[in-house]
DNA sequence: CCCGATGTGGGACTCTGTGTCAGAACTGGA
DNA sequence: TCCAGTTCTGACACAGAGTCCCACATCGGG
């Protein structure tokens, strides 16, 4: 099943909706901004914004959502002999590549979240999404058993989610260098 | 400052109310349930409902608030020679001892939430006020760098859950048990 | 050219969450 | 005991989110 028109042009409407609706909640903030002005602001009409999209908040974080399928094949992808951990860094630093062209729009979406406890969660919810893409590439790909797996993709994602939040500050370094360092650090925290 | 009078009523009518907010939402759903139907069943008013909790998720996540502060000081009170991870682990069985007793109003809670998105949201958010409040001590109590304190945070939450899942679900052992048992885990996951 | 399927806009509706307001209940003090 | 100030409560009105339904346009295939 290829890519139909319709498909592809779903696709290019909602990153464009998305991008103007960013936009307005940086600018009037979030709550300031109802859906109606952001139909509006889109060329588009309220019943059709609804159908692009879940909710208001999702108009902020179905950014990534392509990543998330590379991630799991990432994990599974990677070379047979690598043990789990050493597979997982591997593809998380990957996708620490692939994120990294995203820093302008991501500190929009972080400066407009920090406000709001709503999409402090839903931005949580997010991460568990990662943390199970990671552990099913594990347990799916490499026989991992499924606690060893979540638990592991757990960790990796704390360490993304730390390294993240140091590169957007302003963090020397570039997010895969960040990550790898965070990942270093592990062992050394848990003898300590 | 004690505890006046009117914080305790307040304290007892909210457990009340969570009790037949989650006895309506485990019988007829959560978006079967609305806010009005709740604060009928509660002999409260629909203000009053809104006046004692922030909004209708609240009345699902309300009830271990208390265990919070509590988890902040174990972390910082803990004997002042132990290194911040054995500091950290015992601080989180002792919280492992005292979540024990709210197993039942647990697993109603885990399968209402189960099925609402927008609910695990909420549970992830809460998952990072725990992070937050271990972290917190760490920092405060005992000079932890700062993102060191979150990362082993982190892990200790990480483990938490995979416990608590594992307890709620009915494995063997009770939960301060299975918690020391993922934790040690955790050196030889990323050694192998 | 027609026809069914899919996408879109419009509008009505329910429910959540906020704000206001008047009155009830409780407080400490004369 | 009564009074004045404060706090709590219920009733109501309102804006905005999200759902539903229907009429109309648009498009690809017979």
């Amino acid at each position: 099943m290829e890519e139909t028109a319709a498909q592809r042009r779903r696709r290019r409407l909602r990153a464009e909706v998305t991008r103007r609706a960013v936009a307005l909640f940086a600018e009037h903030g979030y709550a300031g901004t109802s859906t109606e002005q952001v139909a509006a602001a889109a060329d588009v009409s309220r019943s059709t914004l609804f159908r692009l999209f879940a909710d208001k908040e999702d108009l902020l974080f179905g950014l990534e959502d392509d990543l998330l399928a590379s991630a799991r094949a990432a994990v599974a992808g990677a070379p047979a002999g690598l043990p789990p951990w050493a597979a997982l860094r591997s593809a998380a630093v990957a996708i620490a590549g692939q994120v990294a062209p995203l820093r302008d729009v991501l500190l929009t979406r972080e400066r407009v979240v920090a406000g709001v406890p709503a999409l402090r969660s839903r931005a949580a919810a997010k991460l568990r999404r990662w943390e199970a893409a990671f552990a099913e590439g594990l347990v799916a790909g490499r026989g991992v058993p499924e606690q060893d797996g979540l638990l592991l993709a757990k960790l990796v994602v704390a360490c993304f989610e730390v390294a993240q939040a140091d590169w957007l500050a302003g963090g020397p370094g570039d997010l895969p260098d960040l990550l790898t360092a965070a990942l270093d650090r592990l062992p050394g925290l848990l003898e300590a």
